[in-house]
RNA sequence: GCUGGCGUAGCUCAACGGUAGAGCAGCUGAUUUGUAAUCAGCAGGUUGCGGGUUCGAAUCCCAUCGCCAGCUCCA
């Protein structure tokens, strides 16, 4: 029977329904007929060995490249690098393995441990798999068939997802002896693989438990070129060469000590002094938009931490210590003093919004294989705020927020993605006053323009949040800001104000940081600018260097010259040649080299290289104070 | 916390059962130098810490601390 079909350009053509999409491709496609890895028909993904069908319909093809083509790609290679570790590793079992972001994994249940060399032996494997050009099939079958099939094949974790889908048929990939439950689709034959690398070797637990039996996950990634693969190589290179750990020590920012503990960040002088130009820049921008500074202690009762309830929940996180009978937690959170300094006198509704700022220090002792450098450390300081309003201020405190984080985020181009997290099964408070909140969080957003996700059941049990991601120079995603809402607090601690019509009232509480650590947020800064800090924000915005020691007095005054304007400046007034001077203020990664010889001295100027120009030639000191004085300016928008 | 890997000079690494070594950095001296490394010499380590095996341990085993990757969690 003939059945018709309409191409993705809109050319209709009668063809056998028996007709597979390979062949429509061959009939139809005009490129490379490799660079094909699926079909669409009417939008669903299929198999290009799949048939057309009685029915017709609209049929498209999805190359290798396209971002649907190469999850494709990455699952099909998935697939294939689980078949020769079945086949070099007899009794291995299966388990899941999909496309992640940049490539794909595959759990496996071995007892024994993959070595780096047993990853270059799958690997030659998968590659004399891809040469044998094996089809791929795809059977579809009756579910408790399959779960037969599995178990006789001694493939218990099979057996499990198919106890729990669903759907009365499933569908099963062949390729040689090699079967796998999948949804498919795949590539048509194991020769449209042709890119790809075996990356790392980790443990990961069944279904992501702590409580299943640990798993020997491979991770790999595949593209549809040579060329794409090894640039994804480079781009791995070049984030490791970002590293903030290892820029920390070649920049001499920070350093961690086992002497110290593990997780506690000491910071250097030049580390020190670029915290302090943002905590300055903090201060002042919290000052201009209405916050108060406040300071709490650093560790409080552990009565009090009782009353938050942070002892139910937050105990294992928290540290303690004990003098003359009294207990104490030291801070993992700074919102108990703020609320203190609330509770300290009667609060009226003329004295809301009321918005304390912190540059809060707290420690928390997190899990030992979780601490990461500066991006996950035990003591970090926030940029904390507790915002207490009323109901119907809210909105405006929201998108009062989301202007501060909009230009601090722009003052470092980070993009970002805004995500609300609603309320969850477990949660504390009348579900009207979480609908409220939640919709004065979501007008805030909308009425600032911001398009954002929603996570639906994803809040804390307290209150609902906005979180914000930041996307750095490598297209990575952090969280940093976040807004939650806090229901729970205001009534552990009684907070209240009087209203208008005398009656005591309950606040609204919101905590909210901007930057979110400062440790977290260097971190990030280190690896996005790779260690080149604008001038603002450098620890070193200048370095002075002489030529000879004819010049060693005029060097140290053009120094304190600027030094006199605030900048921050080195000297370095070796005996050394200039060009070993150069090369190793380069290195350190200082805005401006100001080379002083006599030529310089006779007309009351500098010569200066800049960072990422070079030599810029002389400036007498008057215009290049100008310069710099213009680029360590910040100015953000109004508020 | 779990799984796997790894701790050697300040840093990057070598030695992998038989006397711990190099480069860079450091120090000393010479050199007074014009836009990414001047030359020479010197010094530097109970091999993370604690046990054990062995005639002998950086090397093998156990324990512990720390680091790295991943899982889980998170600012």
């Amino acid at each position: 029977m003939a059945t018709e079909v309409t191409l993705w350009d809109g050319r209709k053509l009668q063809v056998p329904e028996n007709t597979t999409f390979l062949e429509l491709a061959r009939m139809a496609w005009n490129g490379d007929q490799a660079e094909l890895v699926a079909a669409r028909l009417d939008g669903q993904l299929v198999d290009l060995t799949g048939q057309v069908g009685s029915n017709g319909g609209v049929v498209s093809f999805v190359e290798a490249s396209s971002p649907e083509g190469l999850e494709v790609l990455r699952h099909s290679t998935s697939h294939l690098m689980a078949q020769a570790v079945q086949e070099l590793f007899p009794g291995v079992k299966v388990t899941i393995g999909p496309a992640i972001e940049d490539g794909f994994y595959y759990d496996f249940d071995y007892k024994g441990s993959f070595t780096p060399q047993d990853l270059e032996r799958i690997e030659q494997r998968m590659r004399e798999l891809v040469g044998m050009d094996i089809p791929v099939r795809r059977r579809v079958m009756e579910r408790g068939q399959a779960m037969e099939l599995f178990r006789k094949r001694g493939e218990p974790y099979k057996v499990e997802l198919l106890a729990e889908i669903g759907d009365q048929e499933v569908s099963l990939y062949e390729q040689g002896e090699f079967v796998d439950l999948c949804r498919g689709p795949h590539v048509p034959s194991t020769g449209r693989i042709r890119a790809f690398k075996l990356t790392k070797v980790a443990g990961a637990y069944w279904r992501g438990d702590e409580r299943n039996p640990m798993l020997q996950r491979i991770y790999g990634t595949a593209f549809p070129t040579q060329e794409a693969l090894e640039e994804y190589l480079r781009w791995l290179e070049e984030a490791e060469r970002r590293d903030h750990r290892r820029l920390g020590r070649q920049l001499d920012l920070f350093s961690f000590s086992d002497e110290a503990g593990a997780g506690l960040v000491i910071y250097h002088p030049k580390g020190a002094v670029l915290r302090w130009v943002l905590e300055e820049l903090e201060k002042r921008e919290h000052l201009r938009r209405g916050y108060q500074m406040v300071i709490g202690p650093q560790m409080l009762r552990a009565e009090l931490w009782e009353r938050s309830g942070h002892m139910d929940y937050y105990r294992d996180f928290m540290y303690f210590t004990e003098k003359d009978g009294q207990s104490f937690a030291i801070k993992p959170m700074n919102c108990l003093a703020h609320m203190l300094i609330f509770n300290s006198r009667i609060r009226s509704y003329r004295d809301l919004p009321i918005r304390y700022f912190e540059l809060g220090t707290v420690h928390r002792h997190e899990k030992t294989g979780v601490r990461h450098g500066l991006l996950r450390a035990r003591g970090f300081t926030q940029d904390d705020a507790h915002l207490f309003c009323t109901p119907e201020q809210l909105q405006e405190e929201i998108k009062g927020i989301l202007r501060f984080v909009k230009d601090m985020m722009g003052l470092f181009g980070f993009p970002f993605e805004l995500e609300i997290s609603t309320r969850p099964e477990k949660a504390f408070g009348q579900p009207e006053v979480w609908d409220r909140a939640t919709t004065a969080l979501r007008q805030g957003l909308e009425a600032m323009g911001y398009e954002f996700k929603i996570n639906e059941g994803e809040g804390a049990f307290y209150g609902p949040k906005i979180d914000v991601k930041l996307r750095d120079a490598l297209q990575r995603s952090w969280q940093c800001a976040t807004i939650q809402c806090d229901f729970f607090l205001p009534e552990r601690f009684d907070l209240c104000y009087v209203d208008a019509d005398g009656q005591r009232k309950r606040p609204v509480m919101l905590h909210r940081v901007i930057l979110g650590s400062l440790e977290r947020f260097i971190g990030i800064l280190i690896e996005h600018y790779a260690g080149a800090f604008p001038v603002w924000l450098a620890p070193v915005q200048a370095t002075v260097m002489n030529i000879t020691d004819a010049q060693l007095s005029y060097a140290q005054q053009v120094a304190t010259r600027l030094r006199d304007e605030g900048f921050r400046v080195e000297e370095d007034l070796r005996n050394e040649k200039l060009g070993l001077k150069i090369r190793e203020n380069q290195l350190q990664k200082v805005p401006y080299m100001l080379v002083v010889g006599n030529k310089e001295m006779a007309q009351g100027g500098v010569s200066v290289r800049s960072r990422e120009e070079g030599d810029l030639g002389f400036f007498p000191l008057e215009s290049f104070l100008e310069r710099i004085r213009r680029e360590s300016r910040v100015v953000l928008g109004p508020n």
